[in-house]
DNA sequence: TTGACAGGCAACTGTTTAGTTGCATATTAT
DNA sequence: ATAATATGCAACTAAACAGTTGCCTGTCAA
């Protein structure tokens, strides 16, 4: 939903791995996404709730388990409607470097 | 250079403010950056080092001026080998969404 | 050379955040 | 029925963070 939110939700680096594991196997429990963490179970519950929150994780409640999907949507959105901003100072940028350059390879 | 300063400096939307200002008019001075701000010079001046070491921005000293400029590569790179991991399964998903549909227009 | 302008540095405050412990609830298997 | 499994909820702690105030330094112009 807001932007904001799913900035928020990638700035930290174990909420990037979670995206990272359900990319790797989608529909993951919450024992599932624990094994192998340095933290406990709480902690990741609260890392998947804010992922949740930002629209790029949904969830299912199948018996005792919870599955947790990827939604990778709102990190395409970010891509086209923010960063697809900078690609043209980037391209501008490097014009100026190689004009530049070539200036210097003048002297 | 790491990948998460660049995430962290992105998480704050003063933060990206800033960028969207320096991607307006390129080359501003600290003073400049303050005009409009809701918070003290030596607020954001917090907030473009931040940027700063995430290299997102690079500066000059310009007599008694520092003069920031917009490093948009850092976004890009984050574009291409983060974001776009994650191009693949969002068509999946799109896919299955559509096969989903179509399954149901059978019932 | 004095004053105004641009910026740097440091200490402090309030809030957010990541993580913990402890306990409760619901579901499945024996 | 009972025990094990899977998760939820709440209170707490320590660290990070955003922003402030106060003061100092360097540069330019009159």
């Amino acid at each position: 939903m807001s932007m904001d939110a799913v900035f928020k939700a990638l700035a930290d680096p174990t909420r990037r791995r979670l995206l990272d594991r359900l990319r790797a196997r989608n529909g993951q429990s919450l024992s599932e996404l624990c094994e192998h963490a340095v933290m406990t179970r709480q902690a990741v519950t609260k890392h998947l709730a804010i992922l949740e929150a930002a629209n790029l994780v949904a969830t299912e409640k199948r018996g005792r388990e919870k599955l947790h999907y990827l939604n990778p949507i709102p990190i395409n959105e970010i891509a086209d409607r923010w960063i697809g901003k900078y690609e043209r100072p980037r391209l501008r940028a490097l014009a100026e470097l190689k004009k530049n350059l070539e200036a210097e390879g003048n002297e």
